[in-house]
DNA sequence: GTCTATAAACGGATAGAC
DNA sequence: GTCTATCCGTTTATAGAC
């Protein structure tokens, strides 16, 4: 249990979570990440090729862990009940993701990867097909038990919702202090599990509009 | 009505709309813009000072004829019902945004609206804050009276949620294409904008968690 | 594995002629 | 208003010594 990144690879991870959450991928350049780390800028092209092969590593370094956490929610509210109710189901997709934010290299992560998923949406997808597809069709298959009576095509349209609202929610919490005059600001994760939670469910819900 | 720019500063807003909403602002160059737009790369800083001076002319050309049409619904929705109907309020809210892909060229600037909201956050809320104050405030005092009952500190978090959404899904078409396997493509802002206001005034409506 | 050095291109911005 | 030419810093990426 290292508080302290030892290998050059776990620096450079760390620097860039921190700098890609911040400032965004575009903004961020791989000369700002190895002055961060105390490495070479050669260093990065060495241990993972390229900017991208630097996100890609990123992702799978979490956001592994972060999906099993969520299959094995979701594995018990399917044991509980048939179907699995609707809360449970979102809160093992969005809970575990939010959990992230405990930690606070669990913070940078979350934010950059609301990044990755709205700067670069082309990488986000590959990735996801081809490291977690089976995360998606489980929660796809789940999420249309739990909602009997919507057709799949409005389904599809509502996990859509849910998956942009999350990420928004880890990325974005500048608006809603300047929407508040600086009233409201980010809470705890679990608090934030809960209105995701709350405000999702209810619009998975919502009758189809005439 | 011109279907195709006359003056430099408008080929160089179209294209730089253009570019913005397809590839990030991050990602796009002033050269790329006055390439498309078939201009001097020194134009760009004669018409409009520097890129943030072209983004703030590209949000206000078309923002504020669509606040205009946000504040004349949240007016008729006010004088039909005491308090407004949350659909109604909802509705000019979003409906008005979401219109703008109903041209080609609005389309882009929907697209490339979100892209600032979540690439350049900062900038965004002082543009919001500077040029559309009134709309900010008149929204905020429609949502509490159509949501009685709601702790103010709720109501900036779901209209927080709701600007969110809103912004994810004008952005973000390939995401539900690639999880639904091409199956399921972006719908017409009619339909985009009921499915909108069906989620979002169901997800207001939620019982505040226990 | 880590370093220096450098390639080769691109970024925003500006001066000054026309 | 529009152009050329250019400043000057930054970018990703690589070659090659250690």
């Amino acid at each position: 249990m290292n508080q302290v990144a030892t290998t050059t690879a776990e620096r450079i991870l760390d620097a860039a979570e921190h700098l890609f959450a911040e400032n965004g991928i575009g903004n961020t350049s791989l000369r700002q990440i190895t002055a961060a780390a105390s490495v070479n800028l050669a260093a990065i092209h060495y241990h993972f090729r390229s900017k991208d092969g630097l996100i890609e590593a990123l992702l799978l370094r979490r956001l592994a862990e972060a999906n099993r956490v969520r299959l094995e929610q979701l594995d018990a509210a399917e044991s509980a009940a048939h179907p699995p109710a609707l809360e449970k189901v979102m809160h093992a997709f969005v809970g575990p993701v939010v959990d992230l934010g405990k930690s606070p290299r669990g913070t940078h992560f979350a934010r950059m990867m609301a990044r990755v998923h709205t700067e670069r949406e082309g990488l986000m997808v590959e990735i996801l097909q081809r490291h977690f597809p089976e995360m998606v069709r489980r929660f796809k298959q789940a999420f249309r038990r739990a909602a009997p009576g919507l057709p799949p095509e409005e389904i599809l349209w509502r996990i859509h919702f849910s998956v942009g609202l999350l990420m928004w929610s880890l990325q974005s919490s500048r608006h809603l202090e300047a929407f508040s005059d600086g009233r409201v600001r980010q809470s705890n994760p679990a608090a934030l599990t809960r209105r995701l939670v709350s405000f999702l469910s209810a619009g998975f819900r919502a009758p189809l509009e005439s």
